[in-house]
RNA sequence: GCGGGUGUCGCCAAGUGGUUAAGGCAGCGGCUUGUGGUGCCGCCAUCCGGGGGUUCGAAUCCCCUCACUCGCCCCA
């Protein structure tokens, strides 16, 4: 097994943990329906083009993060590192716009190539909503409630939900020369990464974890300051509609978020309980972004959510896993037969069924109907068999309103044992 | 890409130069030739991430390497 390992942040997904995933899966399904999205599955490879056009050539995602390749035609192919891009690309391929706006949702494994640390693997899975063809402040809004709320219902707590306005991109053009302007003139004072930044990026330099940094950019200049008097009211208007939904909001104006087609709202959803991945939901508005990618203009708004981190924080309710209702213990060949036939019929409606196959002695079948959580066993042996006889037993104590803990019931009459299993 | 930590059975874990590598959990078998959750007994690492070296002798010291992990950057 040495050499047979998975790949380096590439994580498996274990059958103890696989019903939690459903679980929130199945949640996150029923919040979707609810406000009336519809699913997207796109392919987890597209062209390398797509993503560096899409998200910025020089965003860090695109710069360093990218697990890229030549497939066999020399093609230069890219295993997405994030939903959007690809769900845009897919839109404006199939002209879904014709159709009106789209919302939908998505889900799937994620690629970037990083040094995995807690909550952060190189294939990691997001669950993300879109609303492509939507400007309205209400928008905003709704898909910012539509994360929150689920998050809640997983039973997620002590969430903080940040909110910035990024502006226009000619508010955001104008900001970007004054604060060049302002940070050239402070350039020996600047850390090593955000003097790199200045020309390529000086927008990411206001979330810098530098303290140094931190400290200077206390007096530079806010991109509120230079937001138009629209897009303040847009702002402005955001936070009324969150106000009146009781979602608690902190503005954060230093928040600018990685990938470049963010503007207006962008929102993160954070938790203290994560370690230094504090993220658990990330978004914001791309009005940009489908005209970048030679759609029209459309404007667009997002959010995606880490499964992983997700999971990080679940509630035991969540995490805790289903037993059988049922565990079949038989002993013989014909009582074999019987037990078969037995787990079937239940299945069929609906029970679930735990059949041991150990073959072993009543007493370690016992040991093992009982590790296995279920409320019943089934016991099926030679007499059971010849008397056409089914025992079964209470295996806990919940609910047990007769106080007998043991019923025998003709194999004639499935029907008695079954009203027994529903009390 | 850069820092810090760790690496002994499926999981947890003792052992820090002296040769049979504790223990617990889980697993398997038995005590109990048909009845559970307790208890008791037995089995379960010729090997200590890998490769070199030092030594009469190493899991324990040195070197290299790999993996995992936490953090930086950035993000989900």
């Amino acid at each position: 097994m040495t050499n047979l390992k998975n790949l380096r942040g590439m994580v498996d997904l274990l059958p103890a943990q696989s019903e939690s995933w459903q679980k929130v899966e199945s949640i996150a399904r029923t919040h979707f329906s609810r406000a009336g999205l519809k699913e997207i599955r796109t392919p987890i490879i597209e062209k390398t083009e797509l993503f560096s056009r899409g998200i910025g050539e020089g965003t860090d995602v695109v710069g360093k993060e990218m697990y890229s390749f030549d497939d066999r035609g020399g093609r230069s192919c890219t295993l997405r590192p994030e939903g959007t891009a690809s769900v845009a690309r897919s839109i404006i391929q199939h002209g879904l716009l014709n159709k009106g706006p789209q919302r939908l949702w998505y889900e799937g494994p994620m690629f970037r190539y990083e040094r995995p640390q807690a909550g952060r693997q190189r294939q990691f899975h997001q669950i993300g909503v879109e609303f492509v063809g939507l400007a309205s402040v209400i928008s905003d809004a709704e898909a910012i409630s539509i994360a929150w709320d689920f998050l809640k219902d997983i039973g997620l707590k002590d969430l903080t939900l940040e909110l910035n306005s990024l502006g226009s991109n000619e508010d955001r053009f104008v900001f970007k020369e004054e604060l060049k302007e302002w940070l050239e003139k402070r350039f020996d004072l600047l850390d090593e990464d955000s003097q790199k930044r200045i020309k390529v990026n000086p927008l990411r330099i206001l979330d810098s974890k530098n303290n140094d940094t931190k400290k200077l950019l206390h007096d530079a200049p806010s991109l509120n300051d230079f937001l138009s008097k629209e897009s303040k009211t847009r702002f402005d208007y955001l936070q009324n509609l969150l106000d009146d939904l009781n979602i608690p909001y902190k503005i954060n104006y230093k928040l600018v978020r990685g990938l470049d087609y963010y503007s207006h709202t962008a929102f993160e959803i954070t938790s203290d309980h994560l370690g230094s991945q504090a993220t658990v939901c990330g978004g914001g508005r791309y009005d940009n972004l489908i005209s970048e990618l030679g759609g029209q203009k459309t404007p667009s708004i997002g959010w995606a959510i880490g499964m992983e981190r997700l999971l990080i924080l679940a509630s035991d309710s969540i995490l805790t896993s289903r037993s059988p209702d049922v565990y079949v213990i038989h002993r013989g060949l014909e009582s074999e037969k019987l037990a078969l036939n037995i787990a079937r019929q239940l299945r069929s409606i609906n029970f679930s069924i735990e059949l041991d196959y150990s073959g072993s002695s009543f007493s370690k079948q016992f040991k093992r109907a009982d590790k296995s959580g279920a409320d019943w066993a089934i016991v099926i042996g030679e007499n059971e068999v010849l008397k056409g006889q089914l025992k079964m037993k209470r295996l806990r104590n919940i609910g047990n309103k007769d106080g007998s803990k043991e019923y025998i019931f003709s194999t004639g009459e499935l029907d008695k044992l079954i009203a027994k299993l529903n009390t």
